[in-house]
DNA sequence: GTGAAAGCGCTAACAG
DNA sequence: CTGTTAGCGCTTTCAC
């Protein structure tokens, strides 16, 4: 870009250089930039043509520092790499990209990275509102979002203190509990996944008892894929397998749960489903595959993003008018989708 | 938060706020802060105490609107829902977070979403740079990115106008060529997914074509999955199973492509591998599960992730002393891993 | 060691 | 219709 003193000009166009280059003032640009006032024709032109020569953009930094608010809001996910989190954070994001938002999105990836920083982090960015799609539990987090007064929305996450839109786990778990019921198991094992985040993992804990209860079962196992983690009242898989009266179906917490297990089933020659009934949760698009065949529990993946940021814009529009609004719960319903990994008990 | 006339501060606390409850001026307060001078003990002391207080959080915006620098980098991909993608993104946004940058991701969901008008978007954030995991070759982004001399990266993405970190893709389809050579196949198909990128899609061609030509083969069909991308040149997967001289082995140029033409071939009665073999792009990890068992060519994702966002820092480190250096193109080596999906050739 | 002052680029009254 | 002005919250010399 080119400066009248013959020099490169450091960094990008600004919108004074548009006011001199077109011989008008900061506030002439601005209303051509954003309509915000009617301008003459000829002057609009003069003022177009001078930001298209200079490519001039906005800068967002100034603008939102001025406006006092942003058009960012901030994406905490547990797992990216995980079909079903990749699948609702695209979603999500072609949401908030609708409505005028960029997202920065944060992804847990270890122990180190606490959602805490994460949401610290977006604070500092000052996010219009954050999509919680982990949360650890801190009451911290809730705090340093509570007295920012910024909204935060649970998807596929719940927690009391703030808004959720939710599939509806415990009532995912009975339904996957009753289908193997109906085959004929009695003896039915929960396994859960560290991929699942903790509020959801619990959830579906709970409509397990409570579905083997309502069918008069005794409470089968809670089983491992992971060796180290020696949570009391889990066992291993080998354990499992070798026990006298082993189980004879799976419930996972989620699909990649579900299919690593039964992968660990067939290396150990142990027959799904002739032998062993598995159910997963989630319905990634991978259990579809008819070499896959795995009865899910099907999560509404694009009615989550949906409500979930239609209840943040909502909540951003409202944050000065009500930022204390009692938290809401929404909990959507799953669906059972019966494939080839289930059936009768032998 | 609650100030001195007993009303509620709007918005969050800025370092004002702070420097009148501690009683000391902005500069010390930002001296505390960042460390940037030597600050007596017992004024630290008052500073931090009133941070604590007052949950004061330093805003980016005005820090960078200050400093001319953002500490934030834009991300664009394809399709986050892909887990090749999924990986990829999540790979880099750990390393961007690593070195104290936010991610700001922009998905291309449709037509509708071009990269042209994503990266605008993120240069009105001023992102200290873009990695582009998807470009549809827009001159104008190359323009645009020049003159504002905002770094751009390819990740998984070839272009000779800027610096590109990609995994070798003709070598990628060459091995998965000599695999299936070696195993006696004689007419190889291509199976082009829309799921991947276009320079990548055509680098994969490529190298299938001079493979073909290595081994003294026949160019196979280009057989495509999707019913109404009547591309020229291309015929439809019934039309290959139905002519003469069917291939008997099929080369996709990523694996869910690869994934889901097994699943047409199982439900249109061919055996894989008996009858013919399949071969992926990506590894995934779901190609590596018994079940599916997809031989693949794998991308080291990894260093795709690392090596694009080391570019990317180093340009970033040089933008001020040398923003027009010479595009450099990173080719890292694919491996090839044989699975079940192939077999000798009946 | 600490404070005062000058902006970063922009918006939003408010005059003219 | 168009220009002037006063900041948004922060960093960064430069005095004291």
């Amino acid at each position: 870009v080119a400066r009248s003193d013959g020099t490169e000009r450091q960094g990008a166009a600004t919108i004074i250089d548009v006011a001199r280059l077109s011989g008008v003032s900061k506030s002439t640009v601005s209303n051509v930039v954003h309509g915000s006032a009617p301008v003459a024709q000829r002057t609009r032109e003069k003022v177009l043509q001078a930001i298209e020569e200079l490519g001039y953009r906005p800068n967002a930094l100034a603008r939102d520092l001025k406006r006092r608010r942003t058009a960012t809001v901030g994406v905490v996910v547990g797992d990216l790499a995980n079909p079903f989190f990749g699948e609702l954070t695209k979603s999500i994001e072609q949401r908030t990209a609708e409505a005028g938002y960029a997202a920065i999105i944060c992804d847990i990836h270890s122990a180190a990275d606490t959602d805490r920083e994460k949401v610290a982090l977006l604070r500092e960015q000052r996010v219009a509102g954050i999509l919680m799609m982990y949360f650890g539990g801190d009451a911290m987090v809730i705090e340093e979002v509570r007295r920012a007064a910024v909204p935060i929305i649970g998807v596929s996450v719940l927690d009391s203190r703030f808004d959720c839109v939710v599939t509806d786990d415990a009532k995912g778990a009975a339904i996957a509990v009753d289908h193997l019921a109906e085959l004929g198991h009695q003896r039915i094992a929960y396994v859960p996944g560290d991929a699942t985040e903790a509020s959801t993992l619990a959830a579906r804990l709970q409509g397990w008892k409570r579905a083997l209860r309502r069918h008069k079962l005794r409470r089968g196992p809670i089983v491992t894929m992971n060796e180290h983690s020696a949570i009391k009242g889990t066992i291993g898989l080998e354990t499992a397998l070798a026990s006298d009266d082993p189980p004879t179906a799976y419930f996972a917490s989620n699909d990649t749960t579900a299919l690593r297990l039964i992968d660990r089933l067939d290396e150990a020659g142990v027959r799904v489903p002739q032998d062993v009934s598995v159910v997963g949760f989630d319905d990634i698009w991978i259990a579809g595959l008819r070499r896959v065949g795995l009865t899910s529990v099907r999560q509404p993946v694009g009615e989550l993003a949906a409500l979930g940021v239609e209840r943040l814009l909502l909540r951003i529009a409202q944050v000065d008018v009500d930022p204390d609004a009692p938290a809401t719960q929404q909990k959507l319903a799953p669906t059972l989708i019966p494939r080839t990994t289930t059936g009768p008990a032998g």
